[in-house]
Parts: structure tokens; sequence; C-alpha cells
DNA sequence: GTCTATAAAACGATAGAC
DNA sequence: GTCTATCGTTTTATAGAC
């Protein structure tokens, strides 16, 4: 048997980099092999087509954000506001991080709109993103007002996400952030 | 002469659309040219390449949105919660059309990312687009204050944008139209 | 010898460009 | 229509661990 190069959570991880750096369909199985040290053939033993490989890329970051962000909003034992905060911390320096960072806003939609298979587990993402921010809101406001003040926050969050890449400045990410706590002050 | 069968406005206007639904990458420029009921070779008449072409369906939709939305916001002879009533009205429509729909958020980012000439000119639509906002925030608040709206207002807009593709629902659109008006009341 | 992670090569399709 | 490049994918072969 060859020497094990990588593993598939390797793979996976070098993807994600691509696909948020560089877009779905402008990263290639050859780019991803480059990284990953293999040829892109070998690429073929671990995920049966590129499609299968993103899935596998959109349930990881989903996975990931489950457990180290959407979770803090369901702890009871911290004051609501600073459960907002840190899911709000955390969240935000995820994206901004260059190998973690968000891909399922932009790149979410560039191939939701495309690839419908994928749509269905973009949409769940961000059904839970949204669960977690009413969750948190639930403890101040009613259940209207909840609804409608996480619907908010989640759509700010993306837009200011979108504004932070095109113009290159993470100030809009820190500035919503600063907001959408202040709103439970 | 062969008669001509299209002017490079109904090329654009085509672009512009296959674009849209489909992201820049995923549109091929034979996609193009079949919209048109062109050869795909035809296309290289009005344009060097799809670079250019994108470049000038970019400066198209900024031209569009200058001439028939941001305009609103420095008519002084409109009441200011009228004025943004009224960009907003516009601009939800023109998001929701499928025609001529926005572009700029989600393929901006798809593209500003990966083809570096995008990037200034898609900024300079989402700098108009907060110079309009702020524009008519001011009427009514400091400028630090008219400041920090217009940015929030247009981070909510294109993350509702996100989340009305991403799930297929216009009332995302037209809660943040709400909101966006209330907030001037 | 068998199994498997890899490389190598080649496939058909399609891209942008001319 | 043709060209060249590159895409995702498939196939074949090889290397080394059991």
């Amino acid at each position: 048997m060859a020497k094990q190069k990588v593993d598939e959570a390797t793979i996976i991880k070098e993807s994600l980099k691509l696909f948020r750096q560089t877009s779905y369909h402008t990263t290639s199985m050859a780019d991803i092999a480059k990284a990953c040290g293999l040829q892109k053939g070998s690429l073929y033993h671990y995920f049966s087509s590129k499609e299968e490989l993103m899935m596998k890329v959109i349930m990881s970051v989903h996975n990931f954000f489950k457990e180290e962000v959407f979770t803090l909003a369901y702890d009871e034992s911290i004051a609501p506001l600073v459960r907002l905060d840190q899911m709000f911390s955390r969240a935000t320096s995820i994206f901004v991080n260059k190998e973690t960072g968000e891909m399922l806003g932009n790149v979410g939609v560039e191939t939701a709109l495309v690839i419908p298979e994928f749509q269905p587990v973009i949409q769940e993402f961000f059904q839970d993103f949204f669960n977690a921010v009413k969750k948190v809101y639930t403890s101040k406001y009613s259940d209207i007002v909840a609804n409608e003040l996480a619907e908010r926050a989640v759509a700010e969050i993306e837009g200011s996400l979108l504004l932070a890449r095109i113009f290159n400045d993470n100030n809009f990410l820190k500035n919503t952030h600063k907001r959408l706590v202040a709103r439970l002050e």
C-alpha cells in the first residue's frame, strides 16, 4: 500500500480554502489536488465527483458553526447579552479568517442557483443561524419581534460580509457586530 | 453588408439576464450568442473578450441605477421619507425582476474576488448606492449617524437579497424595505 | 498475493478566442 | 467552423504495507 499523503479532512479543508478564495467554479480539481500535493485523478479515490466534494465542504462548514457558534445560543447559564456577543464575536472571527472563513454566503448563492442539490443544505445552514439568533432575542422580546430581529441580524451580517469582501475592509463586520449587540441592551 | 441582427445594447441586456440567472463563470459565450441569435464568434465583433463584455454589463447596471434609483435621493422637491421610500421601492422592484434584476451583489463578489479589474467598478456602484442613501438620512440625522444608517441600510438590502435568492422568497426584501423606511419616520 | 493510496495518461466535452 | 487549452472524469499502472 502506498503511503497516505493526506486524509479526507485535509482535502476538505484545502478545498474550503480555495472555494472561499476563488469561488466554486473557478477552482479546478487540479487546483485542489495541487494544494494537497496530489494528482487530480487521485482525488477521485476520496470523492466521486467535484459536487460530492463540495457537498462535504458545505456540511463541514455547517457542523463547524453548529459546534462553535450556534451552540452558544442555547447555553442558559450565560446571560443573553453575553451569549449574543460571543456568538457574533466568534462568527466574525471565523468570517475574517482566510483559512476557514465564511463561504456559504457568496459561494452559497453562486452554487445554489446553478446546482439545485446544494440549495437545501445551504438553506439549512441559514435556518440554523436564524434559529440561534432568534433564540437569544426571545429572552427579551416577544416571538414576533425576536423573529424580525433575527431575520434582520442575519441579513445585516451577510450584507456586511459582502461589503467587507468587496471593499476589502473588515470594519463593515465589526460595526455590524457592535450594532447587533447594542440592540439587546 | 449583412443586416445587423442585434445591437450592442441587446447583447448587454441578454448577458445581464444570463449572468444574473446562472452567474458569470457558468454562462458561456455560446449561451450568450444563442440568446441573441448569433454565432458565438460574432460576439467578438462587438467585444474583444468575455471580460470586456462583463465590464460593460457592470457599467450598464450602474448607469441604470444612477438614472432610475440614486437620482431620487437628490430631488429636494420631495420629502425625505417619500424619497427614501421611492428609492427602496424602485430598487426592490429591479432586484426582483428576473430580466434586469440585481447582479452586482452576488455576481459582483464572485467576479471581484477572481478578476481584479472588476473590483473598482463594483466598488463604485456600492459607493454611489451608499452616498444616495446617506444623502436622504442626512436630512434628519447628523452626518455621523446618517453614515452609520446608510452603511447599515446597504448591508441589510444586500443581505436580504442574498436570503431572498437562497430561500427563493422575496418577502425578505419586502420586510427590509419596510424597516428601512420606518427608520426615518 | 492482496489491498489501496497514489501517479500517469488519456478521455470526451466544452471553454474562450479567432 | 476551427483552434488550443483546460475542464471533470475515467482508466491503467505502480508502489508499498499487510
